[in-house]
DNA sequence: GTGATGAGTTAGCAA
DNA sequence: TTGCTAACTCATCAC
């Protein structure tokens, strides 16, 4: 129960000036924001140009991570929700898909037997006027 | 950092006996296991009996809480998981059926080709014999 | 009180 | 060191 009670989630978006102070007091004044973008190098020369003691050295780097941290997290999160959304609108385009293709088969489906229709007629017709058809023309 | 270092998270799942036990001394001699099962009015009883202070019985509650949630973000993650799941499942059977109702489509479509070949035929052999044929009947 | 869930922290893997 | 993710804790909401 040392960091997180009650100083964060207080409405759903990160404070990063929200954090704690570091104890035993503050060590250095670069904002979290700045922390976290900096780069090694850069915070190396900070921190030693400012004389910290390795304690608060480690302390630093510690507070670094943990605020990378937070970012991969809300990332990860953010991903995962990303990720649910695709797989729903890759299923739902395909059942859109799906609809057209279906109707798509019924024309058909109408198309042949509108032909069968046609062709039982022909064939009476043929029959009716005794008109041989050779059979390789014949339909059924 | 009271809680958790490295004392959790070892393998993957819970292990109840691995919680700190409480400060400054261990309260109580119920397991995790049966803590986060007895019932409010049994815990109270056995709080009571062994005439437990306000503070232990407050810490003991809190206690029986943190390990509940325990197991409700467990569930919270496997049912996001299984959800997951089942979004994938039914994506890749409608991509099953629509395969089918592909193949089904196609050989319609041959079918229905066939049917125009043949009517053709037919046409031309009654153009090639003079047949009248009678404008409903025509096919094309 | 119980259960669910978002955000944050930590451990530990992979690169 | 960096990024990611599972497991955990906590705050908060709904019931």
């Amino acid at each position: 129960m040392s960091r997180h009670d009650g100083r964060r989630n207080e409405r759903k978006m990160v404070d990063y000036s929200n954090l704690p102070p570091l104890s035993p007091s503050p060590v250095i004044d670069i904002s979290d924001d700045d922390l976290v973008t900096i780069s090694v190098r850069d915070l190396n020369r900070q921190l030693k140009m400012r004389g910290l003691s390795r304690e608060d050295i480690i302390k630093m780097k510690q507070r670094r991570r943990t605020l990378k941290n937070r970012g991969y997290a809300a990332s990860c999160r953010i991903k995962r929700i990303e990720q649910k959304d695709e797989l729903e609108t890759e299923k739902s385009q395909e059942y859109h898909d799906m609809e057209l293709m279906e109707q798509d088969c019924n024309l058909m489906r109408e198309e042949v037997h509108a032909y069968t229709l046609k062709c039982e007629a022909l064939m009476k017709f043929a029959a009716k006027h005794k008109i041989h058809i050779p059979p390789e023309l014949a339909v059924m």
